[in-house]
DNA sequence: CTGTTATCAGACACAATGTTCATTTTGGCG
DNA sequence: CGCCAAAATGAACATTGTGTCTGATAACAG
């Protein structure tokens, strides 16, 4: 036998990064709903049989695009959360704001209106345990009975949707703007009390 | 000719109430991705040719039944809106929770975890305009460039992820109290200012 | 009752999925 | 370089779901 040691064979390396980028691409152009596994694998220039080599399906392949983000979005916010405390609490936000503007195509394919439903499920997910992790030590804070989870899904939401909005319209604010404002409404509340 | 007058045949509407129903029903049973034609028919007691005879595919079934829920939901926020303004602003947020409660099946199709897209994406539109609309005198209180677009996003982001939190757990809570905590949270922020 | 209209079952063409197999490339390594 | 194990290929195939169309049957409205 050769080495199935844990290097990757170049051939196996070039056609999954093929896949993934066809995909995206694929998403930005008509939407993640209506695209056939033939149109990936034309758009890569890979054999349908090749495909299902590597993935079994077309949600497969992009739950497994996915697998990569959380791992990076993990460690990125545990170096946020020990690193510098002076943003507070969410520290998640301006870390993810400016990742996303480094990777905006990919960002746009899974988090913009196009997409579908499973990309967004796993980002909220993922933001999710980072936001209840976060609001863990503050614990007393939530004093009358507000349960914790409420506020993760309701922080995650708000979140959620202002980086949708973001991106659609073409990121065009600064990062650091939109985080900004993010936290304005999260720390100050998002309307102004009547009386 | 007879009458194509206004009035449906009776044959009609059994037919298509058979099918909404037959839906919701499936998609709280699997969700909504999976479900086949031949699924929806066979449940609701109905061909599949007469199926295609009154829509054209399972997403134009969905969006038929979504139109109803439009016409409710902007007519009792109208309602809402000039009736008791004693609730302060956001006044769409506790008659929703209310209207989710009465029919609790619906809205688990529609917003749960299950249900897919289409749905979410319809009724955060509906919010939208409600948010908006809602928002529109204010103008003034967004005074630092905060876009009003980014504000209305912020809330309906927060109210869905509530919402669908709420129902997906049951809907244990009663209307009042969630929407209570919502509106806290709107008004007061989300997060308690560290020093 | 009568004519209109909805429903039905079944057949059809079509598109996409996922599997299998024999064959050809190609990257890794001695 | 030259070997060979692993990867890629294309073609064929069975399967499932879609959407259309037919002629026959049943139910409604007047």
């Amino acid at each position: 036998m050769k080495t199935t040691e844990h290097t990757i064979d170049r051939r196996v390396a070039r056609t999954r990064a093929a896949l993934h980028q066809a995909l995206i691409s694929l998403i930005l152009k008509k939407g993640y709903g209506s695209i056939t596994v033939d149109e990936i694998c034309e758009a890569a220039n890979v054999g349908r049989s090749t495909f299902y080599l590597h993935f079994t399906s077309k949600d497969d392949l992009k739950q497994s695009g996915l697998s990569h983000l959380r791992r990076q979005r993990v460690e990125a916010a545990a170096r946020a959360a020990t690193g510098d405390q002076g943003t507070g609490r969410l520290s998640f936000s301006l870390a993810m704001f400016e990742h996303a503007r480094d990777h905006l195509d990919l960002y746009r394919a899974l988090a913009g209106s196009r997409g579908g439903t499973v990309a967004l499920d796993t980002i909220r997910q993922i933001l999710s345990e980072l936001v209840r992790a976060e609001l863990e030590p503050a614990a007393a804070s939530s004093s009358d009975a507000m349960p914790r989870e409420f506020v993760v899904q309701y922080i995650v939401g708000a979140f959620m949707a202002v980086l949708t909005w973001w991106l659609d319209g073409g990121a065009k604010m600064p990062p650091e703007r939109i985080d900004a404002m993010f936290r304005r409404l999260a720390f100050d509340g998002a309307i102004a009390r009547n009386s």
